[in-house]
DNA sequence: GTGATATAGACAACAGTTGGACAGCTGTTG
DNA sequence: CAACAGCTGTCCAACTGTTGTCTATATCAC
């Protein structure tokens, strides 16, 4: 395995590495000063910088850590000894140690981020589900999907295009994230008076977990919502919209993004929608087909912040 | 047998010990000071460090203790007795009785079941939720799969066919059932003993609820389930397999039934899987590849009887 | 200037060690 | 059969080692 130059660069400051190890700036310095774990490059000024590698490496630590190793003693381990390691402590631990169960004190989301992370590395669907549903308990729904899940999902993302995830982690995760924000939209209004969205993924779109942000972020907001999933013709939606009473239909864009026959898509569906039904489009895809979102009047929301604002004005009903 | 200086090198605190044992730290300390059972190497500060080789000692020491020994006794054996002690003590073991599933009192599946065809039809989750809900409740989850969610499956699915219903309607249904099913699956065994069964679709089978239903009996059946969902490369499911230590692959295929590159993957699958690891197979779709199940040695479990039957045989754990 | 980050040292929480006590059993002995 | 002694797993108290966090103060970057 050669290093790519991206890899060694030292890019992340410290924050960065917070987010995506869990561990808290305090104790990073700790560990490098005690243990010399990792040996940041440094600004003109003395900040730290750390590298691909470094962050890597941390995650390591970290996982040992959890599964009971001694920091003083795998500080000095190589990368490929830690691989080895975390992968002996994963499959021969006989029961899982309850991660959750230390956590419960500490409200931070970056834990509960890289508790979740660790879980899907581990394969271990209990531990992920526990870990999201304390986060759920713990934070206000909006805060568990911008700065639990969506990082998670945005994480295993970019993992997986990295190659150090393996499909099976990603749908271990796609499973119970689905299940979890299931529970969320779960909860909300069955109040037929209440404004109707229905949430869904044009033609040729697969990824349905942005849809499920969308959903669970209506219901909160006190929307009845339609949850219909992956990669739905425009006919449908729009004779589905009918059928429910729909106020709104919102789409999820993620990938592909130069999907030619979406624009059309769009506009069949316009077409086949009555008239005070609003179109609204988000997701990460979304920002290549802004000119097809203007040719039909839908609303094009980058992310929840924005879908949260809109939902709010198009219907001031807070829960 | 040459040692490797990773087995005899102490790496393991007392933590790791008692996880991967299962034995107190009082009791390691105990049989150390009173029987010398291990010497583990000392850290500076006086902590223990235990070598692979006084793990698996222990290990054999907890079974043979286990089985009735006097810690006292065996505690002087070399590892070579020891391991022919346990040998002897497993195959003198009794066996486990299986119990039957209890049957509960039937209710009506068929209301159910047309219930639950209304609520589909007319896009209200709710209502199918709630209806399917019910019926988990008044009918076993065996009845409720067989004679409910099965049918109502295969009837969206020729409602489908024959264009009476929208694809709408199905992912609606799918959504709804997905959400019930993994209620079911949830509620199965965390016991990190019980044998371990692998669901998933191979490369190609989009279809996942076929492999849903397999991961609800599963569990229902005592079993461990590792639910992966649809469509994930053999290389990928093996290594899952190793990971979590299953006992069992299941793979669900229902479409498409004439996949030429299916067989390949099958064969793969068992190349990559440990040799002790069982293969099933099974699914509306599946009977299309029986020769290929044949060339690997897996079971063709058409149906969910037999899947129960076969469950039961390979691991008769009660419930 | 303000918010993030740096250092050094203090500190509290926790994990691990030791020696000893103890209670539930088992098998032996009078 | 009752008493006894040995075996065995667990618990405790007092102490030490390890580790994560916190404080005070200074510096950096925008």
């Amino acid at each position: 395995m050669s290093l790519s130059p991206r890899e060694v660069e030292p890019r992340h400051p410290v924050r960065i590495v917070v987010q995506r190890t869990g561990l808290s700036a305090d104790l990073l310095r700790a560990w490098e000063k005690r243990y010399q774990v990792v040996k940041p490059h440094r600004s003109p000024g003395g900040q730290r910088y750390y590298s691909d590698i470094d962050v890597n490496r941390l995650r390591l630590l970290q996982r040992a850590v959890r599964a009971g190793r001694a920091i003083s003693r795998i500080a000095g381990l190589s990368i490929d000894e830690l691989e080895r390691l975390v992968r002996e402590d994963d499959e021969q631990g006989i029961q899982r140690e309850a991660t959750p169960a230390t956590d419960v004190a500490a409200g931070a989301p970056e834990l509960f981020l890289s508790n979740a992370l660790i879980a899907t590395e581990q394969l271990d669907a209990r531990a992920l589900e526990n870990t999201l549903r304390q986060a759920a308990m713990r934070l206000s729904a909006d805060h568990l999907l911008d700065e639990v899940i969506s990082p998670l999902l945005f994480t295993i993302g970019s993992l997986w295009h990295a190659g150090r995830l393996r499909p099976t982690n990603e749908h271990l995760a796609t499973q119970v994230i689905r299940r979890v924000l299931g529970w969320i939209t779960e909860v909300g209004t069955s109040d037929p008076r209440a404004p109707a969205i229905l949430v869904a993924t044009p033609s040729g779109q697969n990824h349905e977990l942005g849809a499920m942000l969308v959903a669970a972020t209506a219901s909160q907001y006190g929307w009845r919502v339609l949850y219909l999933g992956a990669n739905l013709p425009s006919d449908d939606i729009a004779a589905a919209a009918v059928q429910a009473r729909a106020d709104v239909v919102a789409l999820s864009i993620v990938f592909p993004t130069d999907d030619s026959a979406l624009p059309g898509e769009l506009l069949r569906l316009k077409k086949a929608l009555p008239p005070g039904v609003a179109i609204t489009v988000g997701g990460s895809g979304a920002s290549s087909y802004k000119s097809a979102f203007e040719a039909v009047g839908a609303q094009y929301l980058p992310g929840l912040g924005q879908l949260r604002r809109w939902l709010r004005n198009s219907h001031p009903t807070p829960v």
